[in-house]
DNA sequence: ACCATCAATGCAATCGAGTTGCATCTTTTA
DNA sequence: TAAAAGATGCAACTCGATTGCATTGATGGT
């Protein structure tokens, strides 16, 4: 749990992501409501992709109550809106990211093998021209590096 | 169904398939049994990927009958020997190729995002060197090309 | 502030890919 | 040909995700 505590056990990062929040969700057409405000706080608060659970697990140690099919509707709306973007992992399971952490457009992501967590990269970078076999016509790439993140590397 | 009719409505293709599959599986430690053969030959005929459906298809259009968990059984001994190789597509299903199609290491898949193919790419090619922060030991790049194939792009 | 509207939610049932346990059958080796 | 190891079939199960439907609640207009 990083950030400089604020007030009541709030840290500064979460407030910011408090506020970032409501603003984001006022900007989308919808109805801001507490599930999708303390869903897009969470998202804007961690350094990686979430999955369902432990996104279930933040709202819950906020004293939140929020029904899991509920939740799949929150990032499926999110997602739509571009307020938040999906990453497919291996083991099958959705990740979730706000769309502000993740650059705008195309970017690769690394996992890491050990503890399994999942980061955005910024930029697609080196932006590898793939010799694609005659007519195939490319549109996006998808990029994972997998490998040791620093604090299972160290 | 590509390939050149060649006798009891087995193609040529099939054919090479199923000799090279006996011959594969004999050389695996392991029994050659129908169902390890039947699926092996499949791979091997395909071009593309194919899915857990696909290949439970392909073996009853060959009059066989194979449980699906035996046929999930048959595909991870397969995975286990490199006799096979497994690809997470973003539908969450995994998808299977024989290996021999996939060029030894690491290499890229093309996903159609019409008719949902997904191929072996040769080669790595321009084997993109990201710059990754600080501290992130890269292992492997998984590389997956979206777009038109050939055949769904004309 | 109040209401009416319709989007959002909760709950139960369901789906679908994949897995596990165990009894039975087959391939292989001696 | 028989024993032993290994593969198969079947039923039950796991788990992430989705669907249908009745109820609740956010929001814009009054
Ligand atoms: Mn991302
Ligand atoms: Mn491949
Ligand atoms: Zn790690
Ligand atoms: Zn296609």
């Amino acid at each position: 749990m990083p950030g400089i505590e604020c007030c009541n056990g709030v840290t500064m990062a979460e407030a910011d992501a408090q506020s970032r929040a409501r603003q984001l969700l006022s900007a989308a057409a919808g109805r801001v409501t507490p599930a999708r405000l303390a869903v897009l706080e969470i998202l804007l608060d961690s350094a990686t992709a979430l999955s369902h659970h432990e996104i279930e697990d933040a709202i819950e140690r906020r004293g939140l109550d929020v029904d899991r099919v509920t939740l799949y509707r929150v990032l499926e709306w999110l997602v739509e809106r571009d307020l938040a973007h999906r990453i497919a992992a291996e083991d099958r399971v959705w990740r979730f990211n706000a769309a502000d952490r993740a650059h705008a457009g195309e970017h690769a992501h690394f996992h890491c093998t050990q503890c399994g967590q999942i980061v955005c990269l910024d930029g697609p970078d080196s932006a590898a021209t793939f010799a694609l076999p005659e007519g195939y016509q490319p549109e996006r790439a998808e990029i994972t590096i997998h490998g040791r993140c620093p604090r299972c590397a160290g």
